[in-house]
DNA sequence: TGATATTGACCAATCGGTCATTTATTGACC
DNA sequence: GGTCAATAAATGACCGATTGGTCAATATCA
């Protein structure tokens, strides 16, 4: 869509983006095939052919099935970093209205992806052997990064006073724990979402979390 | 320790005790294996040669090595139910004193078993390919009984009006996310555990679930 | 026509599971 | 008590199937 033609600095050339455009497709059949079959069950072969290539053509564009599944979880992991980031940012009110936001965002991610989301959780962890030890370290440091994110404006409330003064970072494990296995539940339940269930189960966390159990 | 010899009714004889032993014997060196390596990196070799019995052996006591999982998955299944129904039975108090006698001894029941806990939490879901689909559901079916002995502490005192009116089913699926989550984040960053931070995060997760975390 | 990309037959390694062979146990019989 | 044939249990070499990865041959491009 650009006016400009060529491969002026700062652009890329046919070439380039052909290339990317093929890695996609490869990204894309893996990315559905994993979500349907998991990891372990998803072979090379049924990778190219449902991404219609050649075995060999994929070794053209990632070094390795591990590496396919690792830049999967990258790209996950960008989501979910980009909606804990709007939702701190730009949502109005106090740390109570920026989790409920992100909670809300987080449940139809997953409700869009879920298969996905539920292989990655179960399975990432389990590369860790030998090699890939760095990059599954770089996946515990996003995550970690993501709480950060949230745990920003719980720190802001509890220092003006609005919220118990406790640890902000474990407050918010805590709270994207309960929310992430909650979730996990459901989709492993059921597979399709009851979306109002969904919603009552979000509103029954933030609940919980801001006012208490017990009844003052 | 008995009294009595021989095979009375009510009796195992000494064949099956023996039997029982190797059984035992295969079982835990399966254990330590599925700890260390996972269930994938580990193979049957390795079980037959850490339990110093020929590969066969095995087949004569388990029929496959899924089955030597599952049969393990049990066993921590087992401990986990026998510690909620402590908790629930015979602590003292409400659903507030319950839980957290729960938490204290699964955080303690953790300690003993963090490897294998996380292999058995990562790991079982996976092996839902085809067959074993019922063992799998099985576990599911187990680990909502569990939540259900939970609740009913929780519900009683909703009821009583002590605590809140919510759904106590959904409020323990939190809580034990929530717990379950946090166990995992802080036995996956260090390799061994520092008590006074995990009891800091149990008390930490009481008062946010019982009194909120806004101030009133 | 040389450079680049694609391809799928092929390879090597892995591993769960089998089974013919070996070893141990048993108890009927002397 | 000792013997030994029958029974049961243990064993590990072997098999078949799977699959991630390679590379020589082929096709496409500039």
């Amino acid at each position: 869509m650009s006016a400009k033609i060529g491969t002026g600095a700062g652009q890329v050339s046919r070439k380039e983006r052909e290339r990317l455009s093929r890695q996609h497709d490869i990204l894309l059949a893996a990315r559905e095939l994993f979500a349907r079959n998991g990891f372990y069950d998803t072979t090379l072969d049924d990778i190219a052919r449902h991404a219609e290539y050649g075995k060999g053509t994929i070794y053209n564009y990632f070094p390795s099935k591990e590496d396919l599944f690792f830049t999967i979880i990258d790209e996950v992991l960008d989501g979910i970093q980009a909606i804990a980031e709007t939702a701190v940012g730009t949502s109005k009110g106090g740390a109570r209205d920026k989790l409920t936001a992100y909670a809300r965002d987080i449940v139809s991610y997953c409700r869009e992806h879920s298969d996905l989301i539920q292989v990655i959780s179960r399975e990432h962890p389990h590369i860790d052997s030998r090699e890939h030890r760095d990059r599954v370290a770089g996946i515990r440091r996003r995550s970690e990064r993501i709480l950060k994110t949230l745990a920003r404006p719980v720190a802001e409330d509890m220092r003006a006073g609005r919220l118990r003064p406790l640890d902000a970072q474990e407050v918010v494990t805590l709270f994207s724990g309960a929310l992430h296995f909650y979730l996990m539940q459901r989709m492993s339940e059921q597979g399709s979402f009851d979306s109002v269930d969904l919603d009552e189960g979000t509103s029954l966390l933030m609940t919980v979390f801001f006012d208490g159990l017990e009844r003052k």
